[in-house]
DNA sequence: CCATTTCATTGAATCGGTTCAGCCTTTAAT
DNA sequence: ATTAAAGGCTGAACCGATTCAATGAAATGG
């Protein structure tokens, strides 16, 4: 059926150690044999099974990729990242979706026992670092995904979601802006808890009024309530920073429809800068986060995890946001 | 390190063959022998190694995807709907996004064959047949994406294209328009080609005037400039179709930058029906392909042809795109 | 010309789970 | 009592790539 490593011998005259020479260590082997196996490795279209070299080695070079989303824009960068860091090694990388759902990330997690991977990236819905201690246990690394591990058992790779929120306050209130709306979803989820507590902290310091407007999930639709909620708080505010995109842009929709002129009446921050966000009629403002660069990183962390060993210093990592400046946001 | 099957039978007192009875068929072992060996594989956490099983079978049970652009939406949606596919089978899925260069493609099918999937999904960016016939050839069955197999070798699930274009200048020319500027990209995209056959054949069935315009890249940038040339036009056109939503969302943009008020003076049609359409500042009305479904339906039939072997009928299975009408279009 | 080193190649053993022919008991049938 | 069948278990062989001690051949040195 397949072609091995033994027909290639065979058929090139030489033995099996030969062949496998050629494949690992070609500078021992004398350059007529060389060209010869090459050949016919070539003519008979051979390609190494790796799970025999696995089985040998006792492990893979693959690794594992959990994300709770790979619509969400933002996952769909840091998993473009992860690849490329992860192919400039030679590994290649399952991806898995986990869809929020602690069941399906526990599925995967066997999978991903099961196929040997070599470590894994992993961006939790939930902390479950008993599961996490169990791969570990069976000699793969784990690396945490945009959540910092408070302990000094894994890598981690985040952003630091509370920096954002005081930048984008301090921003605003730069602009002018001293009585701001700020737009959230559940504080359940720790991005938008840090967040805010960016928000908090920036207000404070600045002496600019906050008015929280908590929604229960951050799609565009419940941007709108909140545009409705913000027009009838007592004093408008003259600015509204958002806790992501979608969130903003609902904002946007919904402030127009009521007449609000954006900027000039009122100015709009979104989080996340997805790549929607400059093609919105009117390009949004918004605080980026270095998805792809953090999914390099944390590809790069993980693997010289994997490639130490018992050296290995595990890191923190956090990445800083950066503010984007478009059209939506404008001085007072 | 880790725990063999030979380390349980040593410590259970039995053969590695009554060892592995009890994981593969525990129905024809001695009740009291099972619970004895079961016992011992808890108290030593044994975990089968996958890779020497499947060295054994000679196939895993993991499929391929390959892509040429994650982060497009249309094919996180594909992603999901194959992942959720192979779930249903118990199959894990390795993601691989060739970036729309044949060389990352060949390199990625290459560790596909080492990692000896069961079978690909393959959403080709340039036909290369004879590498869909060697990777046939080493017993891997390849299912086409999103892009339809003239010959009967491979299954395929693709979308109807040339219907697309053409229900969407129905629509447009239902609504009065009968001057309809088309914004499109290179005619080497094959879905482009298709759709822009749709587009002429009901022009020329409504009767209805078409004003190609051709941009070098389908992304919204692009779209302002496309905006720029329909207003240079003699005669101004009353609607717009677009290639895909992200030329359309930049459109709308130097539209309006242009006093051009959508849909009342000109109406907008997009292509793909991406989540953000519909958080647009107009919702965009687009033509909306299965994403999800063709993604599940891909996976199912992939995983039909590994499983049914030789009795497996080739299909070709095509979707139809639908019209979502939304607040860009409107009567003339 | 023989001894020593260097270079190239060989092939059996190995990784760990699965399979299967074959062995030994026990039970059923003649 | 003898034969047959069934049930339970064994362990060597196997999958395919890698490794390494051993072997052979050629080159170098004295």
């Amino acid at each position: 059926m397949s072609v091995s490593l033994r027909d290639v011998a065979k058929s090139a005259k030489v033995s099996v150690g030969t062949v496998s020479n050629v494949l690992n260590r070609p500078e021992i082997v004398a350059e007529k044999t060389l060209n010869r196996v090459r050949e016919t490795i070539k003519e008979l279209g051979f390609v190494p099974n790796g799970f025999a070299r696995q089985l040998r080695f006792g492990n893979s070079r693959t690794i594992g990729l959990i994300v709770p989303d790979v619509s969400n824009p933002f996952f769909t960068e840091v998993a473009r990242g992860v690849e490329d860091g992860a192919n400039k090694r030679d590994y290649a990388v399952f991806l898995c979706n986990s869809d929020e759902s602690v069941q399906k990330e526990e599925r995967y997690i066997n999978v991903l026992i099961e196929q040997q991977v070599r470590g894994v990236l992993f961006a939790p819905s939930d902390i479950k670092s008993n599961r996490m201690d169990e791969m570990k246990g069976r000699g793969i690394s784990v690396t945490l995904l945009d959540q910092e591990q408070k302990g000094n058992n894994h890598c981690s790779v985040s952003v630091d979601d509370i920096y954002g929120g005081r930048i984008a306050i301090e921003y605003l209130s730069d602009l002018g802006h001293h009585n701001i709306a700020w737009v959230c979803g559940p504080d359940s989820i720790p991005q938008v808890a840090e967040r805010g507590i960016g928000v908090a902290k920036a207000a404070k310091a600045g002496n600019v009024k906050i008015e929280s407007i908590r929604v229960p999930f951050m799609v565009s639709a419940q941007g709108e309530e909140a545009a409705k909620a913000i027009l009838k708080l007592p004093t408008m505010p003259t600015a509204v920073f958002c806790a992501n995109d979608l969130l903003a842009l609902g904002v946007m929709r919904g402030l127009m429809a009521a007449k609000i002129k954006v900027p000039d009446q009122i100015s709009v921050l979104g989080y996340d800068d997805i790549k929607f966000a400059s093609s919105a009629v009117i390009p949004l403002s918004s605080i980026s986060q270095p998805a792809y660069q953090m999914g390099v990183t944390a590809a790069d962390l993980l693997l010289s995890e994997c490639e130490d060993g018992e050296s290995h210093q595990h890191q923190q990592i956090r990445f800083q946001p950066q503010l984007i400046e478009r059209e939506s946001t404008k001085k007072r």
